[in-house]
DNA sequence: AGCACGCCGACT
DNA sequence: GTCGGCGTGCTC
């Protein structure tokens, strides 16, 4: 094959000893492969360079992690292709933070590196075979067949996409025709992604249509109506495409409705990334005695010294990293800022620009591969030197990386949810020490882990009061069973006390945050005789109802079924909808508050990218009265209008079978209540909850972060969760029930085994069926490893490479979990 | 992850 | 007998 490098045989060279090198690749594999250094590449090749190997019948883009091997006997070594770049790709401390990913979380090390860099510099390259002019015999068979494809693909095409198309292996037909000449064959590099500049959106024209106009227009056109409302729901404003995914339609909907003259299709940029040209806002530049003596605290800290920022809501922490950042930045440091989900984060990253402007590289999930990659490259050549990003960031190739700092660090957010499953809380402390930076983290409502942590290993810096000595804001309580309810409002529970609350606020011209964790319109559907309840056919969860489009649908897999009419199970006509969601609660506030300018946020209604950034926007111009939506709202704003926080119903992270499930609570009622009263005008929280005396409800009430923690450490003392143990989450999935549990089983006592063994201080629990036991038609079983961090570290390193997938078996690892569901 | 090989049922 | 489906296993 000409395309590829043909294998050399295993032998040293005329000009000398031959150098061999160790190459991690981007693939599923626990081991590092051999390759021989030609002697054209014998200067590159160095430490955590870019290869191109050979791979099979494939070319595959690798990192060197060790030079000067022995090559492994009895196998034929082939050659490196290429190595692309003058400097490499992955500096030494990243490949050491790399070997530790691989170690800790049993990942393999590729997969480690692959998280590392952007994704255009692992485009493998692509076999193209091409059609020859000529004249052109009739042939039959896979070769007629292969041609005839080539013709009709206008003579060009991937191989892969060949082999797709004709179902076949076909290599040995593709030898035979490039030797008579029929087609030829090429390499060539990874398709870089086409520019695509502007991307069509519906736009509805004109006035929203009456109940009556839609019953008229839309009688014999359902789709049509459910894309219109739909198109509604989402701000009237979606990419075509978007659109017809979320109502499964086709686009002859969308082209009547532009004849009918409802909507019309628009042409926008693709990338209307607010933050590019964003010039942000400086922050005020005079701190409070407090906040100056934190950052002197900070900077006094040494190379590899972790520090813990813990200050309330509103406190002003932003502003002392930014002090802390700018400190490094004048010695010639450079700085990552990691937060937890960069759209929810608007204001901290404007800060930011506002500060260091061209200094600093944005980089977030918005960015197309080509943006990525320029960013990655600015970061590596010295350009930038001040990263802001989510969890992938902890990877930016900072040159002299002098501070990390990880802004609410109790976001769960920061945990990798498929290999390698990082923390990059815990990555920040093995980059840090490699480069020798300094981490600061950040929270108002540290991590049990954090809180619990000896001074000795991190230090902890406070600040106790917001800034303009504001107050947190008077939480109440009130007892949904006891308290006077407001008539009227369906399922929603509303108390008088919440009533009263919203409209002072309206009255005053103020803003009112209305959080409720669920998004839908009711939890689920029962039926009334027989109490059945639809329940999604691939997972093992109820179905939500959502209006507008009416339907059900899974939360975890997106599965949807019109509503039905009658009991699945009985025939019984009437079906009861029980519990509320986030589209229940807009209707209800609609109606008690029909002036009131509302917007609702949740995960239906920020389907396009900036969708979060617009209606936050919208509230910080004051154009909404009332802000409602899941937990999404309750994160990193800051808006001075807000005088009224309510929590419609606390109680709906509180009972779920997860160690956390208090932590969680607490947490999101804790930072909700620090989104009132940031402006002059005050603010107070209301928090309705069947559990008023729940430990996690009372804390929140009373602003006693410390209270809370010291309680719930006590509580994990038994049976021991984190912090008084780490463990490990073996999972283990497929599809067929008994032989998930049949290997799970096999699993647990395969560790019990060897735990006995190696007399490790181990426990095994399980194995069980997860809390969710089925999802996307897989069934789950787990156990979990509890055990001190050395002999899990032993059990993770030794069982890791061993576990083996078998038929539809698959069997994940995944070391200090953030969530058990 | 790809992408081969290999082994079984429905066609000529 | 061949074709074409998918399960199984390997990649220096």
């Amino acid at each position: 094959m000409s395309t590829h490098g043909e294998s050399k045989p295993n032998h040293a060279t005329a000009e000398g000893k031959a150098r061999f090198v160790e190459v991690a690749l981007p693939l599923p594999l626990h081991a590092s492969y051999t390759y021989r250094v030609p002697t054209a590449l014998e200067h590159r090749a160095r430490l955590g360079d870019r290869v191109v190997v050979p791979v099979r019948r494939r070319e595959v883009v690798g990192v060197v992690v060790d030079r000067e091997a022995d090559p492994p006997v009895g196998i034929t070594i082939r050659d490196l292709l290429a190595a692309p770049d003058s400097t490499p790709a992955i500096p030494e401390p990243l490949l050491e933070t790399a070997r530790w990913m691989a170690s800790y979380y049993g990942a393999p090390l590729g997969l480690a590196l692959r998280v590392m860099l952007p994704r255009d510099l692992w485009g493998s390259s692509r076999v193209m075979v091409t059609l020859r002019n000529g004249d052109r015999p009739e042939v039959g068979g896979l070769a007629g067949e292969l041609i005839g494809t080539l013709a009709r693909r206008g003579g060009e095409a991937p191989l892969p996409s060949l082999t797709h198309a004709l179902r076949r292996p076909l290599w040995d037909v593709l030898a035979r025709l490039t030797m008579i000449g029929l087609v030829s064959l090429r390499c060539e590099p990874a398709k870089r992604q086409p520019a695509k500049a502007l991307q069509r959106v519906v736009e509805i024209t004109g006035e929203m249509l009456t109940l009556v106009e839609r019953a008229e227009r839309f009688r014999n056109a359902p789709k049509q109506r459910l894309a219109y409302e739909t198109l509604e729901q989402m701000g009237g404003t979606v990419p075509v495409r978007h659109l017809l995914e979320e109502v499964s339609a086709r686009e002859g909907v969308v082209r009547s409705l532009v004849k009918a003259g409802l909507v019309r299709i628009g042409r926008v940029p693709l990338h209307r990334d607010p933050f590019a040209t964003d010039p942000g806002v400086a922050p005020p530049d005079r701190l409070s005695p407090r906040q100056a003596e934190a950052v002197e605290q900070l900077q006094g800290y040494g190379p590899g010294e972790r520090a813990l920022l813990y200050g309330v809501t509103g406190s002003g922490k932003t502003v002392v990293y930014l002090k802390v950042i700018e400190a490094a930045l004048a010695q010639g440091e450079g700085a990552i800022l990691l937060v937890p989900e960069i759209s929810l984060t608007p204001q901290t990253v404007g800060r930011v620009r506002g500060m260091f402007g061209d200094a600093v590289a944005v980089v977030h999930s918005g960015l197309s591969d080509g943006e990525r990659l320029d960013a990655w490259r600015a970061i590596r050549s010295g350009e930038r030197r001040v990263v802001v990003g989510a969890r992938s960031a902890i990877f930016a190739p900072v040159q002299r990386l002098g501070v990390i700092v990880i802004d609410e660090e109790h976001e769960a957010s920061y945990k990798n949810g498929e290999t390698p499953r990082y923390h990059a809380r815990d990555v920040a402390v093995v980059r840090a020490r490699t480069e020798g930076a300094r981490v600061i983290y950040g929270s108002a409502t540290p991590s049990l882990e954090l809180w619990s942590a000896p001074a000795t290993r991190l230090h902890r810096v406070t600040l106790p009061d917001r800034v303009g000595h504001r107050p947190l804001p008077p939480v109440e309580v009130v007892d949904l069973r006891t308290a006077p309810q407001v008539r009227g409002t369906g399922a929603v529970p509303w108390s008088e006390v919440m009533e009263a609350a919203v409209a002072h606020t309206l009255d005053r011209k103020e803003q009112a945050l209305l959080l409720l964790n669920r998004r839908g319109f009711s939890a689920y559907l029962q039926c009334s005789s027989c109490g059945d309840v639809p329940t999604c056919p691939s997972c093992s969860i109820a179905l939500t109802v959502h209006r507008a489009p009416e339907q059900l649908r899974c939360h975890y897999c997106d599965h949807r079924v019109p509503v039905p009419t009658q009991c699945a199970a009985c025939g019984h006509p009437v079906q009861q909808a029980r519990g509320i969601g986030t589209q229940q609660l807009e209707r209800a506030v609609a109606e008690r508050f029909p002036a009131a300018r509302i917007a609702r946020m949740d995960l239906d209604t920020t389907g396009p990218k900036w969708s979060h950034h617009r209606i936050l926007s919208a509230v910080e111009r004051r154009e909404i009265d009332i802000l409602l939506g899941t937990q999404m709202i309750a994160k990193g704003i800051d808006f001075p209008g807000v005088t009224v926080v309510g929590v419609v119903d606390a109680d709906t992270a509180l009972h779920l079978p997860d160690f956390r499930a208090a932590e969680r609570t607490f947490q999101l009622l804790a930072q909700v209540s620090g989104r009132a009263g940031r402006g002059p005008a005050g603010g107070r929280v209301v928090v309705q909850t069947r559990r008023p005396d729940h430990p996690a409800i009372r804390a929140a009430a009373t602003h006693d972060t410390d209270g809370f923690l010291t309680e719930e450490l006590t509580a994990r003392q038994s049976p021991p969760y984190p912090p008084h143990t780490e463990i490990v989450n073996l999972l283990v999935s497929g599809d067929e029930e008994l032989r998930v549990g049949r290997e799970a089983a096999e699993l647990a006592e395969w560790v019990e085994a060897l735990i006995q063994h190696h007399g490790l201080a181990l426990q095994v629990l399980g194995p069980a069926p997860c809390p969710v036991a089925r999802i996307k038609s897989r069934w789950r079983w787990h156990a979990l490893v509890k055990g001190t961090r050395r002999d899990l570290g032993r059990l993770v390193r030794y069982l890791a490479p061993r576990l083996a997938a078998s038929g539809s078996i698959r069997i994940h690892l995944d070391r200090d979990p953030v969530s058990l569901l």
